[in-house]
DNA sequence: TCCTTGGTTCGACACATGTCAAGGTAGATG
DNA sequence: CATCTACCTTGACATGTGTCGAACCAAGGA
């Protein structure tokens, strides 16, 4: 939230390196580009983190309030925050206080980024596979 | 290698539990369906290991030797050989000894659910569709 | 002003993870 | 068999990470 410049830092530190739509295999990574598409896994790497992403994905309106997603755990009110800070500072979502209450929803563009750099298929051909 | 039985058990359990291609947006994943998940998020959660993906998957013959990797990266072959076994429990790799050296290749079919569960509409076709 | 509710930050703890040296296994070649 | 190469496993260590209680900040009422 107060660190929305981080964010968008992140985003686009990703978006240059990682480049548009690199897929893995056509060539491998450079350490650089390992560095920063695996704070993004990492950030995903949790089952907590994962859960998070999809409820705020799929909640309506595409946003949601931490208090809409700390009854879904077994967990302290800490622990949601701090899932939902790494998951900030990934830049896969972004967090707005309105009133009382802090809002967080996706950014689909880097799902998008992330989604095309594991599977060819996304732009043209690439691999040999199943045409139809 | 010698646990083929295991990372077939862990691709069928992914596939069962996550499903096909449900997109991570459209309804929240469960508890089961996030730690299934994020095992393989984890496993590209790391420079190395996601080097090492992108190092097998773009190698001449889709596949590539231990020999091809460890003189890549400033690490001993240890922690290669156990980045390379993590890769392969989360089920993005198999292994195979032919001779002297042995083998590594990636499953696409696996990254391709992985993109398909990020971004709804994603290599649908690439998908093999896996069945018991 | 004080109080209540929603969220975060801090500090500390247990546990997981990345790393390497040493030793072990499998196969090829004498 | 002996030995060399390629690769893995073990054991140990330092660092990183998930978790929570306590304290703190922000906003909206009494």
């Amino acid at each position: 939230m107060s660190k929305q410049g981080d964010e968008e830092r992140v985003l686009a530190q990703l978006a240059e390196v990682v480049g548009c739509c690199e897929p893995l295999a056509r060539e491998p990574l450079s350490a650089q580009q390992s560095i920063e598409l695996s704070r993004v896994f990492k950030a995903m790497g949790d089952p907590v983190r994962l859960r998070l992403l999809s409820l705020i994905a799929s909640h309506v309106g595409g946003e949601a309030c931490v208090c809409d997603l700390t009854d879904v755990f077994d967990l302290a009110a800490p622990t949601i925050s701090h899932h939902l800070k790494v998951l900030r500072e990934a830049g896969l979502i972004t967090g707005e206080r309105r009133g009382t209450w802090v809002y967080y929803r996706v950014r689909p563009e880097l799902l998008a980024t992330v989604s095309a750099v594991l599977v060819p298929g996304t732009a043209e051909e690439t691999l040999p596979v199943v045409e139809a």
